[in-house]
RNA sequence: GGGCAAGUGGCGGAAUUGGUAUACGCGCUGGUCUUAGAAACCAGUGCCGCAAGGCUUAAGAGUUCGAGUCUCUUCUUGCCCA
C-alpha cells in the first residue's frame, strides 16, 4: 500500500488555507482569539500548543455553520528587541520584521486557519497611531495622570528597570544595587473602575473561577474605617485608615510612610536621612517590603487614644506602611497584626489582647504571634463581648457619632503606571509647553512616530538622549515645545488589539463602530494563565474607558469565554558538571538513564520542567513539523493531556501520532480499494449506530475542551471500523461514515483529513455530520446487575425496560442466580437504563 | 502564614457527574513475518491467586442499596497572594 506523504499533502493544503476563510456569511458570528504573540524569534511548543487549540475551535465552530473571525498579530513592542538590537548593533525594527516573518512562516507550517489579511503589528504606526489617539480620548476624559511614584532606579544605566529587570536586588545588566527612587511618571487611572472591574466578575460566566478569584484578590476590595489620631503637642491630626477598627483598644503606636506629610518636621535630622536611606534600599514590591526587616524612627511624638483617656501612643516613621495605600498611616495593635508583632517586639511596645479565643490562651509579651484568628472582644470597654464582625459595626458607628472618622472601602489595586524610559515602545503623545505646563499632541499630527535613528548604546532613555527628536513646536501658540521621552508600557499594546482585529485597516478611527459592534466581544479567549492578572484585567479596563470615552461600543467586556491553557513541559538533562544539555544531545537508553551522544559520558535525567531556553529543555516546533509532519505533532499536543493542564512533550508520543495517521490513510485506501461484499443488514445497521455514538461522543468533547477525549474516540472508531468493515458491510456505507469521520478529523489534522475527503470524492467539505439523536436514543443499553452493591452480570437489554421486564432477563443469568436463588431478596434498586441492585441477607 | 486546585496502574490519563473504576495512548511481555534488525500485524498487561475468588482510586473515618465522585480529619504536590 502507498504510504501518505505528509509533506506533500501538508503543502498543497496549506496552500489552499491561505486564500481560504472562515466566513459563512449567513451564520452567528464567531470570535475566536488567541493570546498573540511576541515575536522573539522562533515559534515555541508553548505557541504551537496555544494555536492548536485555537484552530480546532475556530474550525469547529465554522463547520457548525458560525461565521467565524479568527484573526492574528504581533506584540511587536517590548524590551527584548532593544536587547538584541544593541547586541547584533542593529535596527530594533529590523529584528522585530525578521522576526514577525519567520513565525509567520512557522504559523502557516502548521495549518492554522488564520484569516492573514487581518494580521496587525504592535510597532506599526498604523497602529500605535490610533493608540495615541486613545490616550489623547482618555486623557481629556480625566483617565491620564501625572503621579510621582517610586520606581526601581538603575544608578549606573541611569534608567528605570522593570520589576523583573531586578534580581535579587541588582540590576540586570548593571548588577548595580537598584534604588527606590520618585519620578514623575503617567498613569492610567484604572481605579476609577475597582469597584466596576469586582462587579462585572460576576457576569463572566464562561471564564475559570480560579482567573476570576484571581483577579479578585488583585482588586482586594476592603471596608473598614478612617479614623483621626490627635498629636500631642501640635494642633494636627493624622488620619488613618484600617479594616480592623474592632481593636482600637490593642492599639500600641502609630506608624507613618515616610512620604507622610508630617515627615517634613525632621527632613533635616541628620538621623531620619539616615533612616530614609536604610528604607530606599528596599525594592519597591510589596513581597520584598513584607519580608524586609521591619524598621521604625521614632518621632517622640504621641498621639491620643481615641476611645481611653490619657492614653498616649508613640509616633513611629515605618518602612512598612506605604503612601499609596490608606492615607499613609495606621495605627499598629501588635496582638492580632504580624507585622505590627514583629514591629512591636523589635521595640518592646505593649502587646495587648483584645480578641480571645480558647486555643489560643497565651497574652501579652507571651505570645509568639500575632492572632489574626476569630474570637470574643475583650479589654476593650463598650466593645467587650462582640463577635469581631459586630465590634466593628458598633466602634464605626461610635467613630462617626464622634465625628472622628468615616466608614471608608479601599482598594489594594493601584492605578497603571504606563511610563517607560524606553526606545522601542509607544510614545506617549504629550509635549511640554515652556510654561510649564503639558498638553496633549494635536490629533491631526499624530502619529508620533518613533525615530529610527537613536543610540542605543549610552545609558539612559534613548529618546531623550536624541539630539532633535524632543524637539517640537505647539501648533496652537507656534512656540517651542519638548516631546514626552518616555513611551508607553506595552501592556497597553495588547490592551485593545482585539478590537482592531475587528476593522484592521480603518484609517481614521481606532476601529469601525459597526464592524466592532458585530463582532465584540470575543467569543473565545485562548492563552496561558500567566495572563489571568495583569493583561486580562488591562484589557478589561479599555473596554470600560472606551465606552464611557466615546460610547461606540455596545459590550463592556472583551472577553466572553476565557480558556487557559497549560504549559508543555519536557524532561530536564544535565551533564556530570551540573550543565544543562538540550535533548538533542542526549540519547535515552532507559527510563531513567541517557548518556550524551558525542562522548558516551552519563547524563542526569532531571524532572519534566516546563519548556525554557535556560533550562535547555525545549523542543524546536520547525524540526518535529519537518521529522513527522503538522498534523501528528497537532494530534499530539492534544492527544495527552487535558489542554488546561501541563503536557509533557515525548517523542514517543509524537511518533505514535504519526502512526496512528498512517493507519488512517491506509484504512481510507483500503476502502477504495475494496471490491463489494454481500451485505449483512444487521451488522450494517448497528456499524452506523456506532459511527453515529461516536459523533456524538466526539462533537460533545469538542464543545467540552476534551480533545483529548475526542482523540481516544478516534482511536476507537479506527479499530472498529478497521475490525468490521470485511463483516458484511457495503461500500457504500462505509464510504459515507468514513467521511463522516474524516470530517470529524478536520478540525484535528485538517491536511489529512481534508486529502482523504477528496479521495473519498466527497462532494460538501465543509459540514460538520449531524448526529442522529433517534438512533443514539434506540441503541442498546447496558443493564448492570448487582447483588448487594456489588456488579455480577452486565446485560446487553433494549432501552427502557421497567423492573419487571428486566427481572425475567436476571432469572436467566447464571451469573447472577449464583448468588441469589437461595436466598430472600430484601429490596430492589431500579434505575431505568443504568442499574438493578438486588440486596439480600447474607 | 492565608486562599485555591489537585492526588486513579510502570507513565500520560478516562469514567455519561452518585451507578461496570482503570476507556484511549505510551511502555512492557509473548507470538507471526523477516537472513537479521526496523516496520507492520496478532495476543496479553492494576495487584494477590493455578483457579474459584478476593483486593484496589494518597491515608483514615462518615453518608448511601451503591462513593474515584458527596461530608469530615490527616498527609503530599502544584498555583496564586502575603
Amino acid at each position: 500500500m502507498e504510504r501518505a506523504n505528509f509533506q506533500a499533502i501538508e503543502k498543497k493544503w496549506q496552500a489552499k488555507f491561505s486564500s481560504s476563510k472562515l466566513y459563512n456569511k449567513n451564520g452567528k458570528k464567531f470570535y475566536c482569539l488567541e493570546m498573540f504573540p511576541y515575536p522573539s524569534g522562533k515559534i515555541h511548543m508553548g505557541h504551537v500548543r496555544n494555536y492548536t487549540i485555537g484552530d480546532v475551535i475556530a474550525r469547529y465552530k465554522y463547520l457548525n455553520g458560525f461565521n467565524v473571525l479568527h484573526p492574528m498579530g504581533w506584540d511587536s513592542f517590548g524590551l527584548p528587541a532593544e536587547n538584541a538590537a544593541r547586541l547584533n548593533n542593529l535596527n530594533p525594527k529590523n529584528w522585530t520584521e525578521k522576526n514577525i516573518k519567520t513565525m509567520k512562516e512557522q504559523l502557516k507550517m502548521l495549518g492554522l486557519s488564520i484569516d492573514w489579511d487581518l494580521e496587525i503589528s504592535t510597532c506599526n504606526k498604523d497602529y500605535y497611531k490610533h493608540q495615541q489617539e486613545l490616550f489623547i480620548d482618555f486623557y481629556n476624559q480625566g483617565l491620564v495622570s501625572r503621579k510621582e511614584t517610586y520606581v526601581n532606579w538603575d544608578p549606573i544605566e541611569k534608567t528605570v528597570l522593570a520589576n523583573e529587570q531586578v534580581i535579587n536586588g541588582k540590576g540586570w545588566r548593571s548588577n548595580a544595587v537598584v534604588e527606590r527612587k520618585k519620578l514623575s511618571q503617567w498613569f492610567f487611572n484604572i481605579t476609577k473602575f475597582s469597584d466596576q472591574l469586582l462587579k462585572d466578575l460576576d457576569s463572566l460566566d464562561g471564564w475559570p473561577d480560579k482567573v476570576k478569584l484571581m483577579q479578585k484578590n488583585w482588586i482586594g476590595k476592603s471596608i473598614g474605617c478612617e479614623l483621626d489620631f490627635k498629636i500631642k503637642d501640635l494642633k494636627k491630626n493624622i488620619r488613618i485608615f484600617t479594616t480592623r477598627p474592632d481593636t482600637i483598644f490593642g492599639a500600641s503606636f502609630i506608624a507613618i510612610s515616610t512620604d507622610h506629610p508630617i515627615c517634613k518636621n525632621f527632613n533635616e535630622k541628620t538621623e531620619f536621612k539616615k533612616f530614609l536611606k536604610e528604607c530606599s534600599k528596599i525594592g519597591t514590591t510589596e513581597e520584598a517590603l513584607a519580608n524586609a526587616e521591619k524598621l521604625g524612627f521614632d518621632t517622640k511624638l504621641f498621639a491620643e487614644h481615641p476611645f481611653i483617656k490619657n492614653k498616649k501612643l508613640p509616633i513611629f516613621v515605618a518602612n512598612f506602611v506605604l503612601m499609596d495605600y490608606g492615607n499613609g498611616a495606621i495605627f499598629g495593635c501588635p496582638a492580632h497584626d504580624q507585622r505590627d508583632f514583629d514591629f512591636a517586639k523589635k521595640y518592646e511596645l505593649p502587646i495587648i489582647k483584645v480578641v480571645s479565643n480558647k486555643d489560643n490562651p497565651e497574652i501579652g509579651k507571651k505570645m509568639k504571634e500575632a492572632y489574626t484568628g476569630t474570637g470574643k472582644i475583650i479589654n476593650s470597654d463598650f466593645l467587650n463581648g462582640l463577635s469581631i464582625e459586630d465590634a466593628k459595626k458598633t466602634v464605626i458607628n461610635k467613630i462617626v457619632e464622634k465625628n472622628i472618622g468615616e466608614r471608608k472601602t479601599l482598594f489594594r489595586l493601584k492605578d497603571w503606571g504606563i511610563s517607560r524610559q524606553r526606545y522601542w515602545g509607544c510614545p506617549i503623545p504629550m509635549i511640554y509647553l515652556e510654561d510649564g505646563s503639558v498638553v496633549p499632541v494635536d490629533k491631526n499630527e499624530l502619529p508620533v512616530v518613533l525615530p529610527d535613528d537613536v543610540d542605543l548604546n549610552s545609558s539612559g532613555n534613548p529618546l531623550d538622549n536624541h539630539p532633535n527628536w524632543k524637539k517640537t513646536i505647539h501648533k496652537k501658540t507656534g512656540k517651542p515645545a519638548i516631546r514626552e521621552t518616555d513611551t508607553l508600557d506595552t501592556f497597553v499594546d495588547s490592551s485593545w488589539y482585539f478590537l482592531r482585529f475587528c476593522s484592521p485597516k480603518n484609517e481614521e478611527d481606532p476601529f469601525d463602530k459597526k464592524q466592532t459592534n458585530y463582532w465584540m466581544p470575543v467569543d473565545q479567549y485562548i492563552g496561558g494563565i500567566e495572563h489571568a492578572i495583569l493583561h486580562l484585567l488591562y484589557s478589561r479596563f479599555f473596554m470600560k474607558a472606551i465606552k464611557q470615552t466615546n460610547n461606540k461600543i455596545d459590550c463592556s467586556e472583551p472577553f466572553q469565554n476565557l480558556f487557559t491553557q497549560g504549559m508543555v513541559c519536557h524532561e530536564t538533562y544535565k551533564d556530570l558538571k551540573g550543565n544543562w544539555l538540550d535533548p538533542v544531545e542526549v540519547e535515552k537508553i532507559s527510563k531513567k538513564e541517557a548518556i550524551r551522544i558525542s562522548d558516551k559520558s552519563k547524563v542526569i535525567v532531571g524532572p519534566s520542567e516546563s519548556m525554557s531556553k535556560s533550562k535547555k529543555n525545549t523542543v524546536d516546533p520547525e524540526t518535529m513539523i519537518k521529522n513527522y509532519g503538522a498534523d501528528s505533532v497537532r494530534w499530539f499536543m492534544l492527544s495527552d493531556s487535558p489542554p488546561e493542564k501541563d503536557v509533557q512533550w515525548s517523542d514517543a508520543g509524537v511518533v505514535s501520532s504519526s502512526k496512528f495517521l498512517q493507519k488512517i490513510w491506509n484504512l481510507n485506501q483500503s476502502i477504495l480499494n475494496k471490491i463489494e461484499a454481500k451485505v449483512d443488514k444487521e451488522k450494517q445497521k448497528s456499524f452506523e449506530n456506532k459511527i453515529n455514538l461516536s459523533v456524538y461522543k466526539i462533537d460533545n468533547a469538542i464543545n467540552n475542551f476534551q480533545f483529548n477525549v475526542a482523540i481516544a474516540q478516534f482511536y476507537e472508531i479506527y479499530r472498529y471500523f478497521n475490525d468490521t468493515m470485511k463483516l458484511g458491510i457495503n461500500n457504500e456505507t462505509l464510504t459515507s461514515n468514513m467521511i463522516k469521520v474524516m470530517k470529524l478529523m478536520i478540525p484535528f489534522t485538517p491536511h489529512i483529513a481534508y486529502e482523504c475527503l477528496t479521495n473519498l470524492n466527497c462532494k460538501e467539505f465543509n459540514q460538520w455530520p449531524a448526529v442522529n439523536k433517534k438512533i443514539i436514543d434506540n441503541i442498546e443499553t447496558k443493564m448492570v446487575v448487582q447483588v448487594n452493591g456489588r456488579t455480577r452480570d452486565v446485560l446487553n437489554t433494549k432501552r427502557d425496560l421497567e423492573e419487571a421486564e428486566v427481572n425475567i432477563l436476571v432469572k436467566k443469568s447464571t451469573k447472577v442466580n449464583k448468588y441469589i436463588s437461595d436466598k430472600k431478596i430484601l429490596k430492589t434498586i431500579f434505575i431505568k437504563n443504568k442499574i438493578i441492585n438486588y440486596i439480600i441477607k447474607n
